[in-house]
DNA sequence: GACCTGCTGCGGCCTG
């Protein structure tokens, strides 16, 4: 190694200083960055990332500077956060090493947040690193004088690149990457990763055609995760449906009691209401040191909880995936995840809140609400142990962020089409953007397309003499400006108290069912409802014990294949009578019942179950595939068996298996039973046309087209502090898509749109590889007099759809009641 | 009385 290309000693000396040894990976870094290599840096949280890549870029100044080549005063480092909470602390820990080794840099931090007065005294006398985040980096994009304010920076650090890569977020990332590097052809890029089980393809997604010089470090032993089960006192009473687990209160109470500080993962923010209320109910004295956290609560109030767990004041925080990332909460000593785990990367996440220093242990306990959860946690365990992580899938070349780029280089100092065409296809996303799409981009935001060519406010982007395309008009740049970023939220009310105190946001679907005096619970508060003003509830405090709890309408995640695949094995161990640990021996009865009544289903074989009754008759298929490959499969099958005779079906689904209901009879046996037959079910031939039939496909388009018609700028959000109502967003964005089906049905957006349905919320690539391993199954076919334990499940859930809760608990009782009757012995 | 599945993240105008 030539010595030029070494970090320079004054960076081992700090360490020295302290009495710390780097570590082997953080000198890999150093040294590849000194020679102006880019890479990715994977290591679990709390494990050094931040000094690695941090005194990296320190090292390539003072080599700068120690050559003489040094000779820009302007902004040199760029951080990437994909949080604003996270960015404050990490602006103030790359501070902390400047006053030895760089004196006279300072560290800027640029969010949302960022008054106007400090983002003019950095324009002014801009900081050598700047801490920020990719939608505000879009934004320094699209000043006019982006070029001076960002051509000297040689070093980008983007932090949590698992977060990024796999959304449009990243996207956008890539193409702020690339426009610095129009800029700075020796742009050295560094990501960090945790969580993450492809890494190789992470690293390309970051770098683009820059690739073939990139590094990629692994950080050091990984980290040691302990998680195990709170397993039910006791197991053959515990429910077979459910998900809101409050039968473990008093386990969970007594794990909280045990250890000083604890994180309480739920998956949804209602849950976490509930839960909450639950326990301060049980355990009035936790008042004050009990707090709840999720993404609809008042920013104000979630950083009182954040600061509470920092300084170790809280006992324990109830709360969404709000606290997966970010900020570090050096108290926390256990966390436990009620319900499903739903993927090894975010256990591991969760798992990571936990411990978080080197050399800590960090430990997670699972809490099942039903009784096969416990098999999840089994399953959960072995995946965590062979570190069988999920990969990320970056999107493809979406158009909407292209069309929003577009503009935002227009703006900022103007383009030349040939130009940024082969800068935008160095990205990983548009490499493989052809000419015709690359043209239309360019013709819809100069024109709107076809259809909105009338409509001057779609005239966005406009060549002038020299063929340089900029923003022609102030108002349009302004408009753009406030719509940057590729999240859309739920447009949702605030909600306050009637003295002015923000206490967060409820969707308007359920303050629409409230009248004055209700009562219901948000915020881990009894509120009671006064009026509504402008998309705002007015509420005042409340006493009394009963209220509704709001619900929302968020993702719905699916079990991922590891940890489907994983279940399955447990499966495949049981069928062999095999029960190793505490889950699976407590689970052991219920198996055991399933194996009497029908068959475990596993790897290899196919359970298919058909039962009469009253209802009609029912098919149950446990595929294991999650839950949104279930709905295109049973979708798929009612479409295929309607096409042969007439039936119409009911479905419902959950992360292991489907139910197909039909009023009519379905000789299901002559359909499945045969390989042959089987295989005319389960072809995967005209898979997408009979998916695509056998669901409302138009109708989900339109649903997503929502979030491409603002990504795109077609929609403005209105000013902020004056949103606008779902109702009206939906109807524009909605509006556009008819127009555009009318009109211009060569729109690229519209295409976009389905295919977005098609990956991400029907899984199809998940939904053909399912089809073909099943038609590979060996099938077990059973006519049952009753529901198994897999089955009933599923008939709870449909019944939860189709039946006002008081009925549903009482057809669960009477359920339950048949079940016991059958179950004894 | 309702709830008892359905997450998270960012950003911005005008007030001279």
């Amino acid at each position: 190694m030539n010595r030029r290309a070494s970090p320079p000693a004054a960076l081992d000396g700090w360490f020295a200083a302290r009495g710390w040894q780097p570590f082997a990976f953080q000198r890999r870094v150093w040294a590849a960055a000194a020679r102006g290599h880019s890479g990715l840096l994977h290591a679990t949280t709390g494990a050094g990332k931040t000094y690695a890549v941090w005194f990296a870029a320190l090292g390539r100044a003072l080599q700068q500077r120690a050559a003489g080549t040094d000779d820009s005063r302007g902004l040199r480092v760029l951080w990437l956060t994909p949080m604003r909470a996270l960015a404050a602390d990490t602006q103030r820990a790359l501070e902390a090493p400047l006053s030895e080794l760089m004196p006279g840099w300072r560290v800027g931090l640029r969010t949302g947040d960022t008054p106007s007065s400090e983002r003019a005294r950095q324009a002014k006398s801009p900081p050598a690193a700047l801490v920020t985040t990719p939608e505000s980096l879009s934004l320094m994009l699209s000043q006019a004088d982006a070029a001076r304010r960002l051509q000297h920076v040689d070093m980008v650090i983007v932090d949590e690149w698992h977060e990024l890569m796999g959304n449009k977020r990243g996207v956008q990332t890539q193409l702020a990457l690339a426009r610095l590097r129009h800029w700075q052809p020796r742009l050295v890029v560094w990501g960090l990763s945790a969580t993450l089980g492809n890494l190789p393809r992470a690293r390309q997604v970051l770098l683009g055609d820059a690739d073939a010089q990139g590094v990629l470090v692994q950080g050091r032993l990984p980290k040691r995760v302990v998680v195990d089960t709170l397993v039910p006192p006791n197991p053959s009473r515990f429910p077979w449906g459910g998900h809101l687990g409050i039968e473990m209160l008093q386990p969970v109470i007594d794990e909280i009691d045990r250890h000083s500080t604890t994180l309480v993962f739920t998956n949804t923010r209602s849950q976490a209401e509930i839960w909450y209320q639950k326990l301060l109910d049980a355990r009035p004295d936790w008042a004050g040191v009990l707090a709840l956290h999720h993404g609809s609560l008042d920013p104000a109030l979630r950083g009182w909880v954040e600061e509470g767990l920092k300084s170790g004041r809280l006992k324990a925080v109830v709360s969404t995936s709000s606290l997966d990332l970010g900020v570090d909460f050096l108290p926390v000593e256990r966390v436990l995840q009620i319900g499903s785990p739903k993927g090894v990367a975010r256990l591991l996440q969760r798992a990571g809140r936990s411990g978080h220093a080197p050399g800590r242990v960090s430990r997670l306990t699972l809490v099942p609400t039903h009784s096969l959860e416990l098999l999840e946690a089994a399953a959960a365990i072995r995946a965590v142990a062979a570190r069988r992580i999920e990969s990320r899938r970056a999107p493809d070349k979406p158009l909407d962020v292209l069309v929003q780029h577009l503009v935002t280089v227009a703006l900022g100092g103007g383009f030349r089409a040939s130009d940024l065409l082969a800068e935008v296809r160095r990205t990983d996303a548009y490499r493989t953007l052809t000419d015709v799409e690359w043209q239309w981009a360019l013709d819809f935001v100069a024109r709107g397309g076809q259809s909105l060519v009338v409509y001057p406010e779609y005239r966005r982007v406009l060549p002038d003499d020299d063929g340089m395309y900029r923003v022609p008009d102030a108002a349009i740049g302004r408009r753009h400006r406030m719509g940057i970023g590729t999240i859309v939220s739920d447009a949702a009310m605030q909600v306050r108290f009637v003295n002015g105190t923000r206490l967060g946001s409820i969707e308007e679907s359920f303050i629409a069912r409230l009248r004055r005096g209700d009562h219901f619970l948000f915020g881990g508060r009894r509120l009671e409802f006064v009026r509504s003003h402008e998309m705002t509830a007015f509420v005042r405090p409340a006493t009394g014990r009963r209220g509704a709890v709001p619900r929302w309408q968020g993702g719905q995640m699916p079990l991922s294949s590891e940890l489907a695949h994983a279940a399955l094995e447990r499966l495949q161990q049981a069928a062999r009578d095999r029960f190793p640990g505490p889950e699976m021996r407590a689970l052991r009865p219920l198996l055991e019942l399933q194996a009497r009544w029908s068959a475990l289903p596993a790897a290899d074989v196919l359970v298919a179950e058909t039962m009469r009754s009253r209802e009609g008759q029912h098919l149950f298929l446990y595929p294991f595939a999650g839950r949104l490959v279930h709905v295109g499969l049973a979708a798929l099958l009612a479409y295929r068996v309607g096409a042969r005779q007439p039936a119409s079906f009911s479905i419902a689904v959950n992360d292991y298996g489907f139910e197909l209901l039909s009023a009519t009879p379905v000789d299901w046996s002559a359909l499945l039973a045969t390989p042959e037959a089987a295989q005319r079910l389960l072809t995967t031939d005209a898979l997408l046309e009979d998916v695509l039939a056998g669901l409302n496909a138009t109708e989900l388009s339109r649903r997503r087209f929502r979030e491409i018609a603002r990504v795109a700028g077609l929609v403005f959000q209105g000013y902020p502090g004056q949103a606008r109502s779902a109702r009206q967003l939906q109807a524009s964005s909605s509006l556009f898509f008819d127009v555009f089906q009318r009109h211009d049905a060569g729109n690229l957006l519209l295409g976009q749109a389905e295919r977005e349905v098609l990956e991400q919320e029907l899984e199809l690539g998940r939904l053909r590889e399912t089809l073909t391993a099943l038609t590979q199954r060996r099938l077990a076919f059973f006519e049952l007099r009753r529901a198994t334990p897999f089955g009933f499940p599923l008939m709870v859930e449909r019944l939860r759809e189709a039946l006002s809760t008081e009925a549903l608990t009482d057809r669960v009782a009477r359920l339950l009641r048949e079940l016991e009757r059958a179950a004894a012995p």
